[in-house]
DNA sequence: ACATATTTTTAGGCTAATCTAAAAATTTAT
DNA sequence: ATAAATTTTTAGATTAGCCTAAAAATATGT
């Protein structure tokens, strides 16, 4: 009997996930609180709830990570919220600044077998509109190897291929000045007073972007992509 | 402040509406509690707060009726639910017999821009895949003349366009036999002594259905279908 | 190292939705 | 029309998920 889970420690396992990908380190009480928009005192309970079920190995004091079953739920929920997200944006012409509420949302559907058909329906898709990587199946992600435009050196070329902040705001910032994704750019120069960047785009465009943007931007160098 | 509606209170409103479709009569709490598979008690207890936001009227002890407000949630739901339903079908490939409980779940998101964009997406389907009317977006029903293949007299012509029951067991029935929405048949003969009927399809082949079978199918008269 | 600040947990309560058992109202049958 | 059967409501509990306030544990700064 494989006790069921709600969505909200669905929710919880996702932001628990996503904490402890950026930091080694086990997810505190309050960072989890913050990303659930929750009280601390809520938190101490539903973690005494997951580690009842063996999704989440807990100490008192000392924070939570998670166990393999807590894993598996976390890619699970990230998988199809990313493919919701490039049906909504493929399928239905949503911008990708409109989407992400539906999709925490629809992550929630339950059925493998519609999400396996969902993946098949789109041509399996390894990237979300943000360019966000899809796990496959068993939660494994495609590794791509980029950086922020704002650790780039001058004269370095390559590609738009994600975004670090998902603010509708900065996605249509992105849509005015064309730099969606695909988009190839060069970096033409930096300027050390404010660390602004001027780039060229491909359609010969010159713009200089703030500091805040160029460590936003994803970059894959060069055009290696096959 | 449109004060929230949870997704319990969306499905005893869907569960209402139901009854009271056939019944002309307020639907009573033993009904309801039937089609959500709960208490008499839980009945009385929701349908208390269903009332207090004048989604129902409610008279104790005299059952309820729906408001406007009520209405337009329930068929809301059934819109969203069978435009789901057209997409897992006609999309994803799913057989008509699959798509019930995924429906089931993917009604309750919430999104007027979604549904809409689906309903452009699917090309503006008029009926689910089991011949059911898809209400549009003020809650209008297409209206069909249809009879149950009972109800038909020997020699009568028409087209099959949908089904009264929906269990998996029933529709793989038709599967089988072939009696899938859109074909034609002609009834050749009734059996007085068991109310079974002979039929005869478009690829040419007889077949006899049983009284049963007969009373769930739904039957256009003629090719009237423009 | 020890006082102060911060973080985390505990304690006690609230609401929505459920349950069972018992009471009240309504309907049915003689 | 009145007793019996049925339906519906009330009463009282339970659980998940949340809250605030207070207590306990840990971390920090001098």
């Amino acid at each position: 009997m494989e006790s069921s889970i709600s969505q909200t420690e669905e929710n919880y396992l996702k932001a628990i996930y996503k904490i402890q990908e950026r930091a080694s380190k086990p997810a505190s009480t309050n960072a989890i609180a913050a990303a659930m928009s929750t009280s601390a005192a809520s938190v101490t309970d539903m973690i005494k709830r997951l580690s009842e079920k063996d999704l989440v190995n807990y100490e008192r004091y000392r924070g939570v990570t998670m166990t393999k079953d807590g894993q598996r739920i976390a890619t699970t929920l990230i998988r199809k919220h990313r493919l919701w997200e490039v049906f909504l944006v493929e399928k239905l012409d949503f911008s990708w600044d409109e989407v992400h509420d539906i999709a925490e949302q629809l992550e929630h559907i339950q059925s493998a077998e519609l999400i396996e058909r969902l993946d098949e329906y789109l041509e399996f898709p390894r990237f979300d509109p943000h360019g966000d990587p899809i796990p496959d199946a068993d939660g494994v992600f495609t590794h791509r190897k980029q950086v922020l435009l704002g650790e780039m050196s001058a004269n370095e070329v390559g590609v738009i291929v994600g975004v670090q902040d998902h603010t509708s705001d900065f996605l249509q910032y992105l849509d005015r000045m064309e730099l969606t994704l695909g988009t190839e750019i060069k970096l033409l120069e930096k300027y050390a007073y404010d660390d602004s960047v001027k780039i060229l785009l491909s359609n010969d465009k010159e713009i200089v972007i703030s500091k805040k943007v160029s460590q936003h931007l994803f970059i894959q160098k060069e055009f290696l992509e096959k």
